[in-house]
RNA sequence: GGGCGCAUAGCUCAGUUGGUUAGAGCGUCACAUUGACAUUGUGAAGGUCGGAAGUUCGAAUCUUCCUGCGCCCACCA
């Protein structure tokens, strides 16, 4: 290396300042064109494909997207470092029913008005406006935490190309009967005025009343409710087909009893469903309002009566005492009429799980409705088998063709895919991709086009947003059309996000991907967890406690912010983040920067490259032979890199972490770096184990490391050789060294506890402080090693006088010791019993162990 | 009601198929300080691994039960 190429000392900043390198080593990433696996350099036959998962335009990015992109970008990076083909996908969603609700409420909240007062072009004028500004908001923020994202085949769930495969998806499932459109129950929020998905509902407790009452005094049934208004419209009552007490009125029908206002028909059924233990052990139905109640209605071929409608208020149906109150007022009437008519057998307060909508918080109500279906268990012959969309969903995970990270979330997700059932996927916004569906009287034409001919309307309703964000792996990757990268990148490697989506999202992808591509959508999903403020509760704006990820990277850096919520946190487990964890691992930044420092400042200029692979002896060419601590530290380098590697193979980003942390800060900088103070002729190793950490860093920590690298090569790391294990190990250099750490400890503590007052005048005599601090290092490698260090006089002055103290305390503590060791493990193995296991092998390797020990006191006692 | 997870140092957590004296970071305390770094260095203190029983020569680790937290799912009318 020449001298001109390594920088002077006075150039590079004592301190390093992640703001002020940052943004220019993204923008010349990006300008190289290298997060485009297509311009990668050299072969590359294997691809490694992730596709981000796409964060809703609603607003910015929090702390769980920092996550994400800190994972997902640390997989990236190893992956292209490994000379794999790695494609990383950005793109954004729509999020229909996310988005519209806040564009709703800010609208309301600015200018009192709703989304029908503005009309449905004007209310996706602003929708998309702003869409468009949290996208460039959400964009930007990727760069500022350095992901290595392909923009140039950035995706959104509602472009153009996404609408598209969209329509192509929905008529192959509508000409295959398993879209269909029907008029079934469905979970209605009269807030929102949409329908809204099994997994949409929040349940919240809340007290209830539990009336128990009969429909007239000569019905010989009590039921209980706690919702007396919706049995206006009850058709029936179930009872079970073993109870004794209902039997003989099973298959009657009593009709017209009058009630609250209105007459209704009771038919008594028998249904296995219903528990005889609960209430009075009958159930009354109510076809129209209760998922259940449909369920069974439909068993027995019962009438339906709507009696509440889509404003929340009961229908005109529900009889003149009720019709137009709210459900809460028709509530009380009808509790109050039931009351007065003597027929309430009970009251009785109880908790109740409310059905609530999750984006708009409304009340859901069940209610019939003509809507658009997704068929789950409809069967169908694929390659010869029998299958559906529940099944193929089921097999995918359970044939191994995806694994999910930690495992145990294998059992959440087949109590989903189990239990999954026909998908309600129209919706009654406006924001969103528009049902290719359209009709003309009684005529229904599905089609991505308007059909031929006049008077033909589209569906106004749109589809539920978990119907794009399904296809999300391959639609990013140009399906339909049969394009290079789907054939290139499908399935995508992994799929890494929150362990919250699992149902949502997770599941919704295996279902469309394996349908429509016959395909698993990732061989592995990476679930992470959620992260909380450092008192472990969740980040929310009532709270105050939300840690911006900007903030973070503006005060500390993108690599500290990455750092911070990467290590310590494992799969499938909530981490606790506060502020002083991200300083922390910026000082850990700036130790590496200092290392590099160092090690720049302080190489020869005129040594030759190191050239690996040739005998140890002469690798690094120098006249000295390589010592104990040089051996020592490239035995240990050639560990870390190889633990380091399976490690990352294996995803276990933080447990990677934690190890190169170690090895960087106590191995490397805490011992080598100071003996290489001392030592000289360390210049190509100090290079190679700061090259090669510079390598290994870069996934996480991007920034920094190619700060780094290009202060002493020309090229980029981001696309640099990912390191590869040489022939290093050396476990006896290893053992040796760890006895001299020992040693030096020992004689560190004694100077501690004692204060050996003579060693510190002399060190204070001949002023060099900073030597003294580690001339218990030199002075047991000078045993070990024989080096001179004639040249140092004050050292040797201060050796002198710590040796008298040191060896005779140690020389004491440790023959003892050692004989008292000994004893013990002698005593511990005459009392082991030998069992049928494997009793030989057990105490082998406990004599081994104890030997190994033994050995290593000796050695320390033979020094002294 | 069903399922899952967690409990290890003051705090946050590692601990890979059971194996010597249970580790790290932060925090605390002591000492050090002009030559990479105070965003620093060297050390120390601090744990009967939630409780009980069991399996084993040996348990933080495996089994059972108990206690305390947390999460997910579910239409108990």
């Amino acid at each position: 290396m020449a001298k001109q190429d390594i920088p002077k000392r006075s150039d590079i900043p004592k301190a390093y300042d992640a703001a002020s390198y940052e943004d220019g080593i993204y923008a010349a990433w990006e300008a190289s064109g290298l997060f485009n696996p297509d311009n990668l350099p050299g072969d590359r036959p294997e691809a490694f494909s992730i596709v981000l998962p796409p964060p809703n335009v609603t607003g910015t990015l929090h702390m769980g997207h920092a996550v994400m992109l800190a994972i997902e970008d640390i997989m990236v990076r190893f992956a292209r470092m490994r000379g794999k083909k790695a494609l990383w996908i950005p793109g954004t969603d729509h999020a229909a029913i996310a988005t519209s609700t806040k564009v709703e409420n800010i609208l309301f909240k600015t200018e009192g008005k709703t989304r029908h007062d503005v009309g449905r072009e004007d209310f996706l004028r602003r929708v998309e406006k702003f869409a468009q500004d949290s996208h460039d908001t959400i964009v930007d923020q990727c760069r500022k935490m350095g992901a290595s994202l392909d923009w140039s085949r950035e995706a959104y769930t509602l472009d153009a190309k996404r609408n598209h495969a969209v329509n192509v998806a929905f008529k192959k499932m509508y000409d295959d009967g398993l879209i269909y459109r029907g008029h079934r129950v469905i979970n209605w929020d009269p807030v929102g005025q949409t329908t809204i998905s099994d997994i949409e509902i929040v349940y919240k407790e809340v007290e209830a009343t539990l009336y128990t009452f009969r429909y007239s005094r000569d019905f010989p049934i009590a039921i209980s409710t706690t919702r007396p208004e919706t049995k206006v419209g009850d058709t029936a009552v179930a009872v079970h087909p073993d109870d004794e007490r209902y039997a003989a009125f099973i298959g009657k029908t009593f009709e017209n009893i009058p009630f609250a206002g209105t007459t209704i028909s009771i038919k008594v059924v028998a249904d296995r469903e219903v528990d005889p233990a609960f209430g009075t052990g009958a159930l009354g139905v109510t076809p129209a309002h209760s998922l259940i109640d449909a369920d069974i209605a439909a068993r027995h071929g019962l009438a339906m009566r709507q009696v509440i409608g889509e404003d929340g208020r009961m229908t005109a149906d529900a009889g003149s005492l009720v019709a137009g109150q709210t459900t809460r007022e028709a509530r009380e009437t009808v509790a109050a009429w039931l009351r007065a008519k003597g027929l309430v057998e009970g009251e009785e307060k109880t908790t109740q799980n409310l059905a609530t909508a999750e984006r708009s918080g409304g009340t859901v109500e069940p209610i019939p409705m003509l809507q658009w279906f997704v068929a789950a268990s409809k069967e169908f012959v694929r390659d010869g088998k029998t299958v559906s969309l529940k099944s193929l969903t089921q097999d995918a995970v359970r044939s191994g063709s995806v694994k999910i990270i930690p495992e145990r979330f294998e059992k959440g997700y087949f109590q989903w895919a189990d239990n999954m059932r026909d998908w309600c996927v129209s919706r009654q916004l406006w924001f969103g991709h528009r049902i290719p569906a359209w009709y003309r009287g009684d005529e229904i034409v599905v089609s991505e086009i308007a059909p031929e001919g006049d008077g033909w309307t589209q569906d106004p309703d749109t589809l539920d947003t978990w119907f794009s964000a399904g296809m999300w792996t391959f639609t990013t990757l140009g399906w339909p059309e049969k394009t290079a990268d789907l054939e290139t990148y499908h399935p995508t490697t992994i799929l890494e996000t929150g362990y919250d989506i699992l149902t949502f999202w997770v599941v919704r992808m295996v279902t469309m991907t394996t349908y429509l591509l016959g395909q698993v959508p990732f061989k592995t999903v990476y679930l992470h967890g959620l992260v909380r403020d450092e008192q472990g509760r969740k980040m929310s704006k009532s709270l105050d406690n939300i840690i911006n990820p900007l903030d973070m990277i503006a005060k500390y850096g993108a690599d500290a912010t990455r750092l911070s919520l990467v290590i310590g946190s494992t799969p499938g487990n909530d981490s606790k983040l506060s502020e002083e964890k991200v300083a922390g691992y910026r000082n850990f930044t700036n130790k590496l920067w200092n290392i590099s420092r160092f090690v720049l400042s302080s190489v020869d200029d005129t040594l030759p490259s190191p050239s690996k692979g040739e005998g140890q002896g002469e690798v690094y060419g120098g006249p000295t032979p390589l010592t104990l601590a040089d051996r020592w530290i490239l035995s240990r380098l050639d560990a870390v890199v190889s633990s380091v590697t399976r490690k990352l193979e294996a995803n276990e980003l933080s447990s990677a972490g934690e190890e190169l942390r170690d090895f960087t800060w106590n191995d490397f900088a805490d011992w080598y770096l100071e003996i290489a103070k001392i030592e000289k002729g360390k210049d190509a190793i100090l290079m190679d184990v700061l090259e090669t950490l510079t390598r290994l860093w870069h996934p996480f920590m991007p920034f920094v490391t190619e700060q780094i690298w290009s202060s002493f090569k020309g090229t980029t790391l981001m696309v640099e050789a990912w390191p590869t294990v040489e022939n290093r190990r050396d476990e006896s250099a290893e053992r040796e060294f760890a006895v001299v750490q020992d040693a030096v400890t020992t004689i560190r503590n004694i100077r501690a506890t004692q204060r050996i007052e003579p060693a510190k005048k002399v060190a204070a005599t001949v002023g060099n402080a900073a030597i003294l601090a580690h001339a218990d290092v030199i002075k047991w490698l000078a045993r070990l090693e024989d080096l001179s260090l004639s040249d140092k006089p004050g050292i040797q002055l201060v050796l002198g006088d710590m040796d008298m103290v040191a060896e005779r305390a140690r020389l004491e503590k440790e023959r003892d010791d050692l004989s008292a060791y000994v004893a013990a493990t002698d005593a511990k193995l005459a009392n082991v019993e030998f069992t049928s296991k494997a009793p030989e092998k057990v105490v082998a390797g406990m004599r081994a162990k104890r030997d190994e020990a033994a050995a290593k006191l000796a050695a320390i006692i033979s020094q002294l």
